[in-house]
DNA sequence: CCCAACTCTATTATTCATATTGACTCTAAA
DNA sequence: TTTAGAGTCAATATGAATAATAGAGTTGGG
């Protein structure tokens, strides 16, 4: 299961794809009614991940880093860390499991590292711009 | 990724395979160290989920329910719930995300069902006996 | 009858996700 | 140059899930 951050990430990411400019943390917060403060470390993240850029001071916020078509879900998702379902599938955060006898050996490594594989080439493929069409309008 | 009960239920379960007649738990938590205790807590689960049947007494133990090319890697995964990353994907546990707006205006609903669907067409294509010829004699 | 096995019910420990708090920094505009 | 509106940072609860442990109870073959 994703984490509520993911959701919150995704929630808060499709906000900006259909606004203009700046949004501030608050906007986004009461309009998502997402907490705000639990918010803001979602944005850190999406910023760390560099998905949004920012802007300090008056007329500041949140914008998307790059256009919505070119932010992939799999892009979105790395928020819960590596896709793979062991460490030692892992592309992003390849590392031996603990009490590994031999990678060559493992019964389950290869398995999962097909379903990383395609788990990755379907969320690498869809992108925010994919539903904005059905997304209803922000009427605020 | 998966739990740590689930990868002990692949390593009994490949261990049975690779047995015949009985296993009691003691020999398995031996051989592939394994918390004898915390084992028992995922042998009862392998066998409410019908992988491994048991028997009591002298002679006692585990065997699998099945022959091992009929266990399926979806089957033993199930050990950690729902294959899906959002339950309102979910084929085994399918429920409304809480906060749902409406799920035809979801954005990331049918996304996330591609994936589910992926990734169980690869788990059930896989069974215990495709690897059997790979793994040592004893110890995963 | 007895021992070696599985079974059941608790309890504890650890980790991780979720959330909240308050103080701090920056910057455009008045 | 002041200031209000914005993002930033650090620290700390809280709660749920996972992992592990403990001990008493049941079963059945020899």
């Amino acid at each position: 299961m994703i984490s509520q951050k993911t959701r919150y990430a995704f929630r808060a990411l499709f906000y900006l794809a259909r606004s203009k400019g700046p949004v501030s943390l608050a906007s986004i917060a009461a309009n998502e009614k997402i907490s705000r403060k639990f918010l803001e470390l979602v944005m850190v993240e999406l910023k760390r991940h560099r998905l949004v850029v920012s802007s300090r001071g008056k007329k500041g916020g949140y914008e998307l880093a790059r256009p919505a078509n070119e932010i992939s879900y799999a892009g979105v998702r790395v928020m819960d860390g590596p896709l793979a379902m062991v460490p030692c599938a892992s592309v992003t955060a390849h590392r031996q499991c603990r009490a590994c006898y031999d990678p060559d050996f493992c019964a389950i490594r290869s398995v999962l590292m097909e379903v990383r594989q395609g788990t990755a080439e379907i969320l690498e493929r869809h992108t925010l711009s994919d539903f904005l069409g059905i997304l209803p309008k922000i009427t605020v």
